[in-house]
DNA sequence: GAGCTAATGTACGAACCAGTACGTTAGCTA
DNA sequence: TAGCTAACGTACTGGTTCGTACATTAGCTC
């Protein structure tokens, strides 16, 4: 998460804006996301960098552009653990095992980006419209299901009648709520769903859920 | 949702706790539900009331309690439509599909108590655990699972090995992450999850997971 | 109908917080 | 090495926002 973490160099640049830029967007990532939009304080996120205020003013603009840049990269992160993903060399169901792994990987490697997208959600999703990037990106996820549907539904393996982006759905959604949704189910069940002894367990409820939901016996209809 | 609708009666009384608690209580929740919790303001929220600011601190302490009583609220409400569930006639696969449509029904009418959980767990339930209240109530779905999956699972109908809290997970997650999410998910993907042209493809589809899921040939191993 | 109290309204304060005006300097370039 | 500009710091402001001190009244009770 942290893409500065080298130390004070001695003979270093003291000023260099690409670090600075990073910096103050490492903090503002937790800070947004420990805090929620209107929670953050941007004079927080001044103080735990090694610049002032003025500098994110300088180049963010304000408190709403940082944020739309914050939500940037982190959208960023997981696109580019999609695109590592290689299953062509996999059938269907152990590609598409695959694929639920990785999503529950980084959804419960990465929690605040979890946070950051409940909260930008909380906010209709306004600074996703407001930026071209995002506007932009697809997903390689979803061409990668989009291949392995083909794929297991042409073999006469998979029955159900899904597309891409609903698959998509059902995953991500037994991924996010285990994270995004931790603390009140835990208050209110008394089972922590992030706990490390459940993980495999979780692991495993996922890909059997999207592999029986895609295989099932269906009656003709 | 809103339990404050009389019109103002005009023999009616003037000076009535209750009915100012109610409806304190009433634009509360919508503006928490709209902006998060320090997205909210009290001062707005005292304006959409017949009554003043010095009202919401004379019942209710300040903006956190208020909050607590908004969210104990809520949560009553999903407490009351589950204990109406009665399935006791009907076959487990039956019943657990009546349940998961009990489930996506509430949260697709109710997307103001999604957006409070949202925000709660942003808060990491700091609300809930100062809620004698929410700590000690049950959930009556959690109940009805734990009666319809022992049945199904004497009969040798349901093969998974899952425990009503992590069935109620696996159901509570598609619900919940498609109206939650669903802003974002529009932006990023083109669909919206809440369209009410797809309500029923999403209604079937979450069923048929839970239930292939449940009842899917398992290898011994 | 006198008196009491729960219920209510007004006006204000003090802290907070996003954003900026103004001034300074590091380090590159010619 | 002179000069220029991107990069940076300080100090402040104007508006906002939670919370409250103080004043008032409706309506019940005896």
């Amino acid at each position: 998460m942290t893409s500065v973490d080298e130390p004070v160099q001695p003979g270093g640049r003291v000023r260099d804006a690409a670090r600075t830029k990073a910096e103050i967007l490492d903090v503002a990532t937790q800070e947004f996301a420990r805090a929620g939009y209107d929670g953050a304080r941007v004079d927080e996120i001044a103080a735990r960098t090694r610049t002032t205020k003025r500098m994110i003013y300088y180049y963010f603009g304000g408190k709403e552009q940082l944020f739309t840049t914050v939500l940037e990269r982190a959208y960023g992160v997981i696109r580019e653990a999609e695109q590592q993903l290689d299953v062509d060399h996999l059938d269907p169901v152990a590609a598409i095992r695959r694929l639920a792994e990785l999503t529950f990987d980084h959804h419960e490697r990465h929690p605040d980006f979890i946070r950051l997208v409940s909260i930008e959600n909380i906010h209709g999703a306004e600074h996703i419209a407001a930026s071209e990037k995002l506007g932009r990106i697809g997903s390689p996820a979803l061409d990668v299901i989009r291949r392995i549907l083909a794929a297991g539904q042409e073999s006469g393996l998979f029955t159900a009648d899904v597309d891409a982006v609903d698959l998509h759905a059902m995953i991500s959604s037994f991924c996010f709520f285990r994270v995004a949704n931790r603390h009140t189910f835990g208050a209110l069940f008394g089972r922590d769903l992030v706990d490390p002894a459940r993980r495999e367990h979780y692991r495993t409820m996922l890909g059997d859920m999207v592999i029986a939901y895609l295989t099932a016996e269906r009656t003709a209809d």
